[in-house]
DNA sequence: CTTGGAATGTCAACAAGGCTGACGTATTTC
DNA sequence: GAAATACGTCAGCCTTGTTGACATTCCAAG
């Protein structure tokens, strides 16, 4: 348990299946959505719109560039086809009226909730026979391999624990 | 440590963070390889092929396939470009000469080993910082939360435990 | 020895979703 | 009143995925 199991944890052939089970695990993580999601015409991309806007209801455009990572161009394409399907709904905001103010309308949080769904099942899967321990060095050394900003944006969400 | 702690570490929120910490961990994962492929006019796809021919050299293109699972022209659009640049020479089989033969050159390796120190580096960090059991617990998840035949390629590469 | 099927490569066309750059408009702030 | 901010949009480009069609080469079974 001391240094030495500690760097036999840290060779190269080991960091390698580190890398490795990365790649596949995003796979799986991200295949139940793409597919519900390839059945509506949407990809990714609207997925994490979705998400997010989920997650902190009336957030704005600039706080949603700054959580993806992408550009307001891109960005705003999703954005155009979710409002104008009516998932989303973008209204002025009141303080500031520059901003605009997104939330989910009732299909845009269904659609969210199925997605969400069939990625905790498969989560809650992987936990359940991982056990509890495994999930703590799982969640742990997920946000120690975060850049330092988006760990920030991670952090925001802690007050569920 | 028994069931309600068990439960208490299933609950939808919690399952949520989960989400979210693959979602940003997996961005801080591909940011530094990101950065070096960008500067020689290359993708996460040119990334992926250099990886697994390394990995495995002498891998056919069906193979690579059924790891990537990307289709043949995908894939090829990729793999031309990289044989063009001299990183990765395609030879054809010896038993079956319908088949390729893919090993990287000097050069391809030289990248593959950069591409891979970087994302090493970061994972050392992170397993580091969270601690063996941390890093079991990390494993654990991934290979639970892969596909069942994602996990056949996976587990190949395990004689190095 | 012929033929079917497997493995590979290639052409063409298309879409999603990134990007840069430029510009317009409303609104707030200095 | 000027500058900065927030947002939207047009235009064009790139990577990387897709389908579909077709040629070649070769193994293996009849």
């Amino acid at each position: 348990m001391a240094d030495s199991e500690n760097l036999l944890f840290l060779t190269d052939a080991q960091l390698r299946r580190g890398i490795e089970a990365m790649f596949f695990a995003y796979r799986g993580f991200t295949a139940d959505p793409d597919r519900i999601l390839a059945a509506r015409g949407y990809g990714r991309a609207h997925h994490r719109a979705l998400h997010f806007i989920g997650r902190s209801p009336g957030t704005t455009v600039n706080n949603l560039l700054s959580i993806l990572g992408v550009t307001k161009q891109s960005l705003n394409r999703v954005l155009r086809t979710l409002v104008e399907d009516g998932l989303v709904e973008s209204r002025v905001g009141l303080r500031d009226k520059r901003e605009r103010n997104l939330t989910l309308t009732a299909e845009g949080a269904a659609l969210e909730a199925s997605l969400s769904d069939a990625q905790r099942a498969r989560m809650r899967a992987a936990f359940r026979e991982a056990g509890p321990q495994a999930v703590a060095g799982f969640r742990t050394v997920l946000e120690h391999m975060m850049d330092a900003d988006m760990r920030r944006h991670f952090a925001a969400t802690r007050e569920d624990r």
